[in-house]
DNA sequence: TAGATTGTTAATCGATTAACAATC
DNA sequence: TAGATTGTTAATCGATTAACAATC
């Protein structure tokens, strides 16, 4: 069995979703072809994936919807609620602890940490306290999983701040890029990094056709 | 020359980040060696990259910060200002609105849409506007990127209209894959998906593991 | 059976890396 | 000159795709 890649997993979300879609169509069954022109690849590629993961199909019968479903659900971890924690509540973590398509696909920010006494708040739906109650609450809800939105210079102290507290996964969207380690997967977003390349691609075509 | 592909791009990101760093230490060179430390790729990669721009170095002098500073920001788009528009003045498109990082680093966004009335403002330093001045805004403008921040079953309508105005490159937030075209770059941001991804290793992860 | 689709192998494609001649 | 680094070629690596036997 191959180790399936970042991107491969990314496509196991974009298929999960696409079957979503069939599933509300009434769709009992899908074939490859139709899950590669819902993502976007091609059906060789579907199978490809789905065969990584042991996910079998019926020759001739496709996949069965509910029965993919619930194998990708699995694989994705979605068969459970997935909590995790924010670290920085400002101009773009307050934005994501209302995001209401992480409370739709069930995962849940159990709690938000932040430097700034006037943000703390234990009454709203989602407790708001500081970095020093990070470790031991992390500890305590068994926690996996972090969001980082500080500024960048102070990415990287949460981040260890984070690990120290048994943090396996990061999405980081602190404007510097945090390296892995064995212990801890990182996934950068970097909004400017991610505009610049739409800038260069769209000058790039400009100039390519006058 | 080969053409260059979106990683490459956002390689080329990276090491601006880096340069602009140690610049701020004082570098007036650096070489291949040093970029790749800091950036988390190989030299022979930095090179390459570097190489399929025609941006020269020195055999044994490295590259002149300065120099190599000015060629990126060139490529990247950043020897003018950037004008784009928001559209989706939500949770999200909110956060955008706001970010510090845009305005740093010569994005700016010169105007956001809603369909919300309670939304619109002139007197703010970025007007918000209804969708129906869109697409002579950015006619007038000749805007050419813009950010999608709309719920999914408003997205593929928005990049319609956006592009029957001339625009040419989006970031999107909504939750479903917008299909590039010929005509416009699309960059893809689920944040669902980001934290699946995150999800899934830190799962096979624990299971390696024990 | 005839027709259609999977599962998988082999071929292709593209990106990364190693290596080294050029040269400062 | 001796030593170090670039620029580039060739080798490697990995991911995608085409193709087709298996089979429902």
């Amino acid at each position: 069995m191959n180790i399936p890649n970042r991107t491969c997993i990314m496509r196991l979300s974009r298929y999960r979703n696409a079957i979503i879609r069939l599933k509300a169509l009434n769709f009992v069954r899908v074939f490859s072809d139709n899950l590669a022109d819902a993502a976007s690849v091609t059906a060789a590629q579907v199978r490809k994936d789905f065969s990584v993961f042991g996910i079998a199909g019926h020759r001739r019968g496709g996949y069965q919807v509910d029965d993919l479903l619930s194998q990708l659900n699995k694989i994705l971890g979605k068969d459970q609620i997935q909590e995790i924690v924010l670290v920085g509540v400002g101009n773009i973590g307050k934005a994501l602890l209302h995001y209401p398509g992480f409370e739709k696909s069930g995962i849940r920010i159990a709690a938000g940490f932040d430097v700034d006494p006037t943000k703390y708040s234990t009454h709203e739906s989602i407790p708001i306290l500081p970095p020093e109650k990070m470790h031991d609450y992390i500890l305590a809800k068994n926690i996996k999983i972090g969001i980082i939105a500080v500024p960048d210079y102070a990415a990287q102290q949460v981040l260890e701040l984070m690990k120290s507290a048994g943090i396996k996964g990061v999405l980081n969207f602190a404007p510097i890029c945090l390296r892995e380690s064995a212990d801890c997967v990182i996934n950068n977003i970097n909004l400017v990094t991610e505009l610049e390349n739409i800038i260069y691609f769209v000058k790039a075509g400009e100039s390519a056709q006058g």
